[in-house]
RNA sequence: GGAGGGGUAGUCAAGCGGUCCAAGACAACGGUUUGCUAAACCGUCGAGGGGUGCAUAGCUCCUCCGCGGGUUCGAAUCCCGCCCCCUCCGCCA
């Protein structure tokens, strides 16, 4: 959520920031409102300062046994002409708030300006591999293996959600436990959240309103399954005012994901690589202002370091404006290599979202003493999503004669060096 | 799911139609005193928004007592609906 302060005070400069992500937007029709708004209360605010002086003398008139009957006839009037006024700014302000709600956070001055296709490689891990005999694709490992069954998978749910199945399953568990153990033994603290949430929450981290549809929601209990870890940790500090040596926070959470990817999918997405369930460990930071891009390096090279430890090659990637999820800023991207397809996958998305969900949570934090609160800076990042990962270690292990080489980290957690 | 109790500022807590513009205590912060620490004393001390300011400074107004409605000239206080927490009962992994 922007501050509408920003709208009022520079509407051009904001109109040109937000049109760099997405040249549809259009603030003209929150600018109309804005001003009717505060001309409302403005006129309101006079009207309810005389309401209370009068009301006050009310009191006094009847302690002391005086007429109020010509007063009263006039306070009446008051209130009626405030309810007028209020019957309007109610009509006016969920608007506002619902117009607002549904822009984009402003991006960073360092996120290079552009479609989708023009991310920018910043670096990269190992060697992108390259095999001598012809390399397969995870889906047909999986089979092979026996360690992947999306036909009983769609059975018992429907199209779109794995099974791992015996040395699979162990393998994905190893996976979950060694990066979480793996964050939390560099300072986040551990949390396993609810998998459900409600809807305040959901609007927190800036699912809701504008991506209901992607994400599933119990009617009849009014909660929706968690799509990402990042919705429940943005409101572990909802409503609080931190205390400034409290921050930073670092929170690493594991989680199943849900989504319903509503829309179509591509033939290159099969297996694991677009699915309506997967697991992930996620990196969550509150941070102050001044030190949330550097915070930002950080967190990337600690999601970084679960590949390097797994041996696996990738490249970081900065996202353009127009590639930017509403609430993020500045977003870098880890993306592993997949040989079977000779493509680069995201496993990573590690976002600076500046005070963008801390306005919408209420997050804040006191610099010193006698000040005033200010808004926190929330990051996450994805540390990182398996399903995928688990793609990357069956295709980029693969040898020669057929087997699956297990990463040494994960050896004695699986129980096995080959699969 | 049923019965009862409860939600007031950072924490505890009073108030139950108009001097509430929310008491008081604790914590916190500033100061005085003081070999040092502590204590004592004095003072400051919630948040959001509007107006006026270069101001995140003052001044001023409005709003907020779990949330949302309602009654009233006027609501923390009365009425209705909802949420959350605690205790007990029921059900259950």
């Amino acid at each position: 959520m922007l501050d509408i302060k920003l709208l009022r005070e520079d509407p051009e400069g904001i109109a040109r920031r937000l049109k760099s992500r997405n040249p549809e937007i259009d603030i003209s029709e929150i600018i109309t409102l804005d001003r009717r708004r505060l001309e409302l209360i403005r006129q309101v605010e006079d009207l309810k300062a005389e309401r209370n002086r009068g009301s006050q003398a009310v009191g006094r008139l009847k302690k002391s046994g005086e007429d109020a009957s010509t007063l009263l006839k006039k306070l009446a009037d008051i209130a009626a002409q405030i309810d007028a006024y209020e019957t309007e700014l109610k009509e006016i302000e969920p608007r506002i708030d619902d117009l607002l709600a549904r822009l984009p956070n402003l991006p960073h001055p360092s996120v290079p300006v552009g479609r989708k296709e023009e991310k920018v490689v910043i670096r990269s891990f190992g060697g992108q591999p390259t095999a001598d005999f012809p390399v397969k694709h995870h889906l047909e490992i999986g089979e092979e293996k026996g360690i992947l069954d999306f036909r009983r998978a769609a059975m018992i749910a429907g199209a779109r959600f794995p099974m791992y199945v015996g040395m699979g399953a162990m393998l994905e568990m190893a996976l979950i436990q060694f990066m979480f153990a793996f964050h939390a033994k560099n300072g986040y603290t551990p949390v396993l959240p609810p998998f459900l949430a409600n809807a305040d929450s959901f609007y927190v981290s800036s699912q809701l309103p504008k991506f209901a549809n992607e994400i599933y929601h119990c009617e009849k209990d009014d909660l929706y399954l968690n799509p990402t870890a990042e919705s429940l940790l943005a409101n572990m500090h909802r409503d609080e005012i931190l205390s400034v040596d409290e921050l930073p926070k670092y929170y690493v959470a594991y989680t199943p994901c849900f989504r319903r990817e509503a829309g179509t999918y591509g033939e290159e997405e099969r297996g694991l690589i677009r699915v309506h369930q997967f697991n992930k460990v996620e990196l969550f930071k509150y941070t102050t202002p001044d030190t949330s891009y550097q915070e930002l390096d950080d967190l990337v090279h600690e999601a970084e370091g679960v590949l390097q430890a797994l041996g696996i090659h990738y490249r970081v990637v900065v996202l353009p404006t127009q590639d930017l999820a509403q609430q993020s800023s500045k977003t870098i991207d880890i993306e592993v290599y997949l040989p079977g397809q000779n493509r680069y996958y995201e496993v990573s998305s590690c976002s600076n979202c500046e005070e963008f969900q801390a306005r919408r949570g209420k997050v804040r934090y006191r610099p010193g003493p006698k000040e005033k609160p200010r808004y926190v800076h929330t990051l996450n990042g994805s540390g990182v999503a398996t399903s995928r990962l688990m793609a990357a270690i069956l295709e980029n292990n693969q040898l020669p004669d057929g087997r699956i080489r297990i990463p040494d980290a994960l050896q004695p957690m699986v129980g096995a060096e080959y699969l």
